[in-house]
DNA sequence: CGCCAGGCCGTGT
DNA sequence: ACACGGCATGGC
């Protein structure tokens, strides 16, 4: 699967910002919400000069929450992100490089307990802003998974852990130093075709994916014509 | 104009 | 333990 999306949408070059810290804003920004409406609050946040560690510091939330406004949950985003800049604060010395040297299971245990992080931001976090060899799991990951009967994933708590599990396993023969890179661009990938054909209602025309889909019966509610 | 988006969290059973 | 609904906003 890996192969055949590579071969179709090239290298990702994920993820999409220009710094560590951006990768994070992103991350929280992009819950359940369209990266389009994602990039108008990065903009906003840049103009405001809100994008930097200083920058997010310095802003008051009230302020932080019309500049993430395109993005949607902002009465729950502004206090999460400035959440995030205090743990920095209080346990990192207000630096990335810091926080990124911690061991990738205590941090992730500190990212879980942050407001606003739950497993896929957190992942995403350790991976795409601080370089740990973690898989990220999504939506479009459990759709693909169901609808291609790579395995039955289970509901509730189990589910994010199983697809994470699922990934691990699937780059586990990769030597373990480019596991990093692995999980980076196979995650972006998910989600370049994801947007593509994985909605809530698939659109299988033209997916790199579709040969399998014909022979899975697909779990999909129907095909948009 | 209704459906949807790169989740998370509290509440009810 | 898990299903379920709310959370905000704007693009398509």
């Amino acid at each position: 699967m890996f192969d055949r999306l590579a071969e179709a949408y090239g290298p990702q070059h994920w993820w999409p910002a220009e710094t560590a810290f951006e990768v994070i804003l992103g991350a929280y920004l992009t819950q359940n919400t369209a990266w389009k409406a994602v990039e108008r609050s990065l903009a906003n946040l840049r103009a405001a000069g809100a994008l930097t560690i200083a920058g997010l510091r310095a802003i008051p939330v009230e302020a932080l929450r019309e500049l993430i406004r395109p993005s949607g949950f902002v009465t729950r985003k502004a206090p999460a992100l400035k959440s995030f800049v205090a743990l920095l604060d209080a346990e990192f010395g207000g630096s990335l490089k810091r926080m990124a040297a911690a061991p990738t299971d205590a941090l992730r245990h500190r990212l879980l307990a942050l407001p606003g992080v739950g497993h896929e931001t957190a992942d995403a976090i350790l991976l795409y802003a601080l370089g740990h060899p973690v898989p990220v799991a999504d939506e479009y990951l459990r759709r693909i998974a169901e609808r291609h009967r790579l395995m039955e994933v289970p509901t509730g708590r189990a589910r994010y852990e199983s697809l994470a599990g699922l990934t691990r396993r699937a780059f586990a023969a990769d030597p373990a130093s480019g596991q990093a890179r692995l999980f980076n661009e196979f995650h972006a990938l998910t989600v370049a075709v994801g947007k593509a054909h994985c909605g809530r209602i698939a659109r299988c025309e033209g997916c790199p994916l579709a040969y399998d889909l014909e022979h899975a019966a697909t779990g999909a509610k129907r095909t948009r014509r």
